[in-house]
Parts: structure tokens; sequence; C-alpha cells
DNA sequence: GTGATCGGTTCATTATTTGAACCGTTGGTT
DNA sequence: AACCAACGGTTCAAATAATGAACCGATCAC
């Protein structure tokens, strides 16, 4: 890991609820010097990816993130192009829906979509990275994804956040073969009590998933009924954004997704 | 400047025009060698800000940049809350509206809106990137910004980019008066031949001039009474947008552009 | 006062970046 | 089919930039 890994890490200090954060803060939570980090800091503020602000000089993100956003919008539309997918799926369950994609090492929530419908509904606006292991999207990515960043993603510790969060290796890797097989993947409650969700895979240009498609809704409601509506639902839409990306279904799972299961597991 | 600030600076190569760039061109581009570029790529891909694509496997913009700036407006709503006030100001005046913010050293472009009214209208898809000394906006901040600024913007050599371009300093600085003294800024042709601009300062909480407002219309529309018309629903609008930030006019421009001048210039 | 913490700076030590040369591939030209 | 140039990517000794303990002045709570 470079100098500039640890530079571009302090950025991801920053959520909905930590917008802005002190020198020392960021000395602390990156386990770095406060003289590095200032340095980093300074580096970062000159072209414009935080700005300090007010008479306690904290910094928070700048202006530069939008530049750069709307350059990647207007050369990959993903966000947009998937957005309204989003809210006529939220709509049409009425669930939380959300969207997620590989960025480096993690799953990272690029977008979501609330239902009206009921009082009580799944919040998305705390969650940023999602955890492998115990979310729906996680598996949805690790069992569709490339192998390499499966074996990579357990190989490492998995945490444990609810009494329900599976945290065995190989139990994770049975599930994904349930995942493989049915064309979605499910978690209930293991990521936080009382959710239960699905997601299906998208997939990019070279056919590679490259993010997950999830609804997420209070286990109270996710009876037989809704569940067998999300899961048709998920799956049509989970196509419609691929299409929209400029990618590709990989065959094989287009297949389970048609209904016509292959006779034989290819995937292993 | 440090190895990150190299790195960041890489970002600053995409542009609308250039979305998708080699390994070789970014060493061709950036003066850097090509194993110093891979490795920084490396890592900027490890963190989401590029990532590769296709066969060729050049770099683009990546992912991570639709997350930070989804959360820079969820901390400071700077570009969704300027929005409709450019598309009501292009509108009502029927020209081309856009908004620049400074980014370490440049000035760079937000956001923009169009009218529909003419058919001949002045584009923004192609600047990124707006020259200090070349562009009505440009002047606006560098005559109501810091002065530390100024200096050395005006200590770097001035490009001529038309036959009507000023790049002698002292005749700017004489220019940047003028600029104070009405509290708004204009170019007529600088930047490109033909397109006359006018640009209003724009102010963070802490009255510090931030970015400008600034209308660009083909000169030869640019009669007395669109100027003048220009003129005041550019200040109006400078004025909604500062306090849209949370931003404070300082009171002495706020006078200028109230219609009482002060009887004695205060900025020197 | 007093002590703790803040943002920021210094400078000798140290670890990281750097870049010329190299590799295997690809795609066009002779 | 042989050739060549350009591509993305890798290597490793030499050079440079990052690092962090100690320090500074300011601020704040007590």
């Amino acid at each position: 890991m470079g100098t500039v890994s640890k530079a571009l890490g302090l950025l991801d200090q920053f959520s909905r609820q930590r917008a802005l954060i002190g020198l020392s803060d960021f000395a602390r939570a990156s386990g770095m010097n406060k003289a590095t980090c200032h340095r980093m800091l300074t580096e970062l503020a000159a072209h414009g990816f935080v700005e300090q602000v007010g008479a306690a000089r904290e910094y928070r993100l700048g202006p530069q993130a939008l530049r750069l956003a709307a350059l990647r919008e207007a050369a990959v539309p993903m966000r947009e192009a998937a957005q309204p997918v989003l809210r006529a799926l939220a709509q049409e369950l009425g669930e939380t829906v959300h969207l997620s994609v590989i960025v480096g090492e993690n799953l990272k929530m690029l977008a979501y979509a609330y239902s009206a419908t009921h009082a009580m509904t799944v919040m998305m606006e705390d969650a940023d990275t999602l955890p492998w292991h115990a979310t729906s999207s996680g598996l949805a990515v690790l069992a569709f994804g490339p192998q390499a960043l499966a074996r990579r993603v357990l190989a490492q510790p998995l945490l444990r956040l609810t009494a329900q969060t599976e945290t065995d290796p190989d139990a994770i890797r049975a599930r994904l073969a349930v995942v493989q097989a049915q064309g979605f993947a499910e978690s209930a409650s293991g990521f936080e009590e009382g959710v239960h969700s699905l997601a299906a895979p998208l997939f990019d240009a070279g056919a590679t998933c490259c993010g997950a498609l999830a609804l997420a809704a209070p286990a109270a409601r996710m009876g037989p009924e809704l569940r067998s509506r999300v899961q048709s639902s998920l799956i049509t839409a989970a196509q419609q954004i691929t299409t929209l990306w400029g990618g590709q279904v990989p065959p094989a799972i287009a297949d389970i997704w048609q209904g016509t299961p292959l006779p034989t597991q290819e995937r292993a």
C-alpha cells in the first residue's frame, strides 16, 4: 500500500454521519501520524477533494467530487440510468430498494429508493459499505463475481453483526452454491436484526458481475407472497439495469432467470 | 508537490472529450514515467477513482466519484441548490448561464444551463477549467477573492487565447479595479472569439469569494438592452445563490449592488 | 491560573518512489 | 511471413520523498 492509497483512504472516513472531520480525528481514525495526515489533507485540499471550513478548521469533502462525478456520469451514466428503475421497483413492491457496486475490495452503495407505502421501511442512509458475508447484495456479488474476489474476502475474518450472521467461511461457500443455483441471494437478519433482503447480480460489458440490486424489507412483511413477487421483479429489474449499463448477463445465469435451470451445475 | 498531488493530477486529464485514457497517454500527458503512472493508476483503481475497461485496458473515471459527490451534496448542497437558479436565469435572459468555483489554483466549471430561445448559443461542454485572465468569471473571482490568489495567478505567464485576450498583468490589474468598482466583471472575446460574457462573484460563509456566476452570449446579441438586463438579473441571482449556500455578501459589495456606490473605493 | 486538546510545523531518519531498460502482445506495413 | 512500432505492464538499484516524535501557539473547560 503506497502513500497515494493512504491519502485516498482518508476520504473513506467521510460518511453521511461524519461530514466534518478534524485533523486529530483523522489521525486517530486512520492510525497515521498527525503530521502525515496534515500533509495529505493539504494535498487533497489543493486539488479540491477536501476543503477546510469554519473556525475549527475542520475538513469536509470538496467540490472536486462533483466535477469528477459529472464527468463519470457523462461517460458512463450508471447512476442516472439505474435510478428510475429503482424508483419503479420500490413503488411496485412497496419496500426499500438499493444498488451497490464493487469499489476496490469493498461493496459500496450507490443509489437507493424508498417506497411511501409503509410507515416502517428499511433506511439506507447509514449504510455505506456493505459487508460481503452479511448482506444479500454481498452474497450475490461473491457468488457471481470473480472467484478471486470471493477467495480473498472469505480469507479475511468475518464480523458477526447480529446473532444470525453467518461467519463460518465454509458455511458461506455452501450458501454461495445455493445462490448460484437459484440466480439470486437472500439474507435474513444477517446485517441488521429483523431485516430480510433479496439481491440479484448486475453485470458489466464483459459479463462480469460488478454490483447487485437488492430489496430490503422488515422480516415481518417478507412472507411467501411478497417473496415470490420480489424474486421475479428483482430479476427483471436487474436485467434492465444490466442492459442500460451496456452490460451482458452471462448465458448460464440468463437461463436460470428464464426458468430453465441447467441440467448440471456449471459453476463450482 | 508530493506523490499524492501527482496521482490526483492524473484525474485532471479526464474531460468530456477524453473519457478513456491509456497508460502511455497518461505518461505523455503528465510528463511522468510510465511505471510511475501505472503504480498510481493501480492505486487510484484500488479505491475506485478509475477503472480499467475493454480489451485495450484503458482507464476511465470510476464509481467512487459518484459516492463522494453524493456525500458532498448531502453535506453541502451547492450544485443542487444552484441549478434551479441557473435554469431560471438562462430562461429569463435567453442565454447560456454557468457557475464555476475555485478548486485549488484553478477555476472549474460546476454547472451550467442553456436557453432554448436561440438556435445559436454558447456551449459550455468543452470548457472545464476557465482561464483566470480571459473570462469574466475569472476576473470576477480575482477581483473579489483573496488578494494572494490574484497575486499568484498574475505572476504566472498568461496565455493569449484570442486576438483580444489581455495578457499584460498590469492591464489586468487595472481591469480588476474597474470590476471592483462596478460589482461585476465583463469579458468580450477574451476567451473565445465572438463570445461576450458578464460575471458576478459568489461568496461563502466567511464572506470570501469562492466562485462566480456568469452569462455568456454571442457578441452580436449583447447590446445595451440585454446588457443592462443581464447586469441586474445576474447580481440578483448571485445574491440568491450565495444565500442558498449559506454564504454572505461582504457589505461593501452589497452596497455597490444596491446602487449606493461607496464615496471612496475601499478595496485597492 | 492550569492542564488538555486543538491545528499546524520542524527535521533527522527511514522507507518509498522513481525511471531506464526490459518483457510479452498486438496490429499494422512491407 | 517477417518486421517493426506501440501498447500495457514489470523489475531493481539509485534517488527522493514520506515519516513521526517533539514542539509551538491558540483555545477552551475548569
